[in-house]
DNA sequence: CTTGAGTCTCCTGTTGCTGGAACCTTTATA
DNA sequence: TATAAAGGTTCCAGCAACAGGAGACTCAAG
């Protein structure tokens, strides 16, 4: 089948998939004469395999090691868990940063008035000469 | 002060605030007879406001509409305010996502048995063929 | 035969920097 | 005074992961 109907079996803008092609992600069977990239069933299922790990936040090259396991037959599943917890690792840490930031915006929105005049709770937290150590404030 | 120091204080590479002054966002107050950047308190006042401005998230252009809300004394609150919970509102979206992302990972990686055998339900969720509506699947 | 949709390659732009090269200024020390 | 180290300067390239668009093509239908 040609790109776009791979494309949209996969769930993927053409344009990602001709990329991930570019890239040696996901190579198309061939070629037609024509000179259209040709996909088949194993290379679709690439596709969507692909599409569903970056949608988890897999990076191009986690999903290139976590497509190579899912190709390989006698992979150990304690190599994919690996890689799973480490994702998973790093989105709580992430998620921990951006709740903290949240939560201190939500505050400083909430204490502005928001109304006619110039005082501003929020811009006196940008402007504030308080703490500057790690990437948000603990100040609980 | 030079730019290595007025890094320092507002707690930036040099790098970046040169690249702030390369795209007008910050500019220095003026240069030394050696061509050096001259900065001075003001300045460095504003490098700090767009590093914690940042840090919270807000785009560059963002900071430059936060940062001429912050030197104009004839502002509104509400200008600010309404800035503010937009951000907000971007991140209490992108937080539930991650969250429902962190989710299913922990599901699939706790159901994965991690040993020596093939057997890997987080690939089987990749490559099943099941739900391809969002960006993750609620199946609750 | 023509039209229109889909495909091809190639180039540029995005966001917010970061690293490096090659050179220049300033400051401290021998 | 010479010189070396530290810290400036400019400019150019590159990162992630594509997206948009130009200009040329292939292919199926009418």
């Amino acid at each position: 089948m040609k790109i776009g109907e791979a494309a949209r079996e996969a769930g993927l803008p053409v344009k990602t998939v001709r990329y991930y092609a570019d890239i040696g992600l996901v190579a198309p069977q061939g070629r037609s004469t024509g000179g259209y990239r040709d996909y088949d069933r194993p290379e679709v299922a690439r596709l969507r395999f692909v599409s569903r790990a970056r949608r988890f936040g897999f990076s191009i090259p986690e999903c290139r090691e976590l497509l190579s396991l899912y190709e390989d037959d006698g992979r150990e599943s304690a190599d994919v868990k690996r890689l799973a917890e480490a994702k998973l690792a790093a989105l709580d840490a992430r998620l921990e940063e951006l709740t903290d930031l949240r939560d201190e915006l939500a505050r400083v929105a909430t204490a502005c008035a928001g109304d006619g005049r110039p005082d501003c709770p929020i811009l006196d937290r940008f402007a504030g000469d308080g703490d500057d150590q790690g990437p948000l404030s603990a100040e609980s």
